[in-house]
DNA sequence: TCCTTGTTGCAACGCAATCGCAACTTGTAG
DNA sequence: CTACAAGTTGCGATTGCGTTGCAACAAGGA
């Protein structure tokens, strides 16, 4: 499962990347890789550091770069879960967003067929073209909530 | 009625920061009444450019340190209508959130009792306590979207 | 295998935001 | 009205995320 997920997404990514006339490295792979495999929410740091593990002269410099190509591609997704820095996660069909516990620090995922509606919404009511939605919550999740 | 409001939001401001135990000073009033009557939302430079016009000597990191005050005593709310930066606005008791237009840069506020509902479900059906709600989009405006 | 061209690592840089500290204000107690 | 304790300011230096210029390198088509 994980295995032919894993398949999936290097392909997906390995495609978009060679169709935009790019290439496909042993650096962006490892990338790839770790961003697809982190159980958590990694920022640029955090994947910077596993893929060292693989590869130690991997620079930051490569991680931002490749980042970026993954964004501009919608291979990756950039949250908002701090203030300070970016956190980032394989992009999914499914839309959700995320709810952050500002006490413990977990962070659990929503599905957002809210999110739809209020798009539908707008573009009804307003005339609007909504293109990029951006919601992140904050509070107690549902264990610290009842301690 | 702009005269009322600023009245209001000044004293506001006065009372909160002295009950605080903070202090009243030229630089924190100058500062709160930029704010208070900007016409559009206004990023920490901005905020520091209007407010020199009037005291050339108040610095970039009273701007800051103000805005961090503000911030905390729920007076300003920082928006995320940008990537690079923040922008600031007199904090209001009707919720809304902001829609940036990708093609002229118009920001849109939206009232939102569609997040309101959102937060209620979440309470409701998953226990979690929501503390804050940040909503923003970006797309086509009404004018952008019709030409 | 060669060659063109995209990519990398490194170090320097850009920029929003923060901080240490001495000088200065505020506001209260006397 | 005055003195004084404590909060605040301006300044310059600093932090930290993220970007960039450039020479060396490697992907992949011919």
């Amino acid at each position: 499962m994980t295995q032919q997920d894993s398949q999936t997404f290097q392909d997906r990514a390995r495609s978009a990347i060679r169709a935009a006339g790019m290439r496909w490295t042993k650096q962006r792979e490892t990338l790839l890789d770790v961003i697809e495999h982190a159980r958590e929410h990694l920022d640029a740091d955090g994947l910077y550091r596993l893929a060292r593990e693989r590869d130690p002269r991997l620079s930051l410099a490569t991680v931002y770069r490749t980042l970026g190509v993954l964004k501009r591609q919608g291979l990756v997704d950039e949250l908002h879960l701090s203030e300070e820095h970016h956190h980032y996660e394989a992009s999914s069909d499914d839309q959700h967003f995320h709810f952050v516990c500002t006490s413990c620090g977990a962070v659990t995922e929503f599905s957002a067929s809210t999110v739809d509606r209020l798009r539908k919404e707008l573009q009804r009511e307003h005339g609007v073209v909504v293109q990029s939605v951006d919601l992140d919550l904050a509070g107690l999740c549902a264990k610290c909530a009842a301690a």
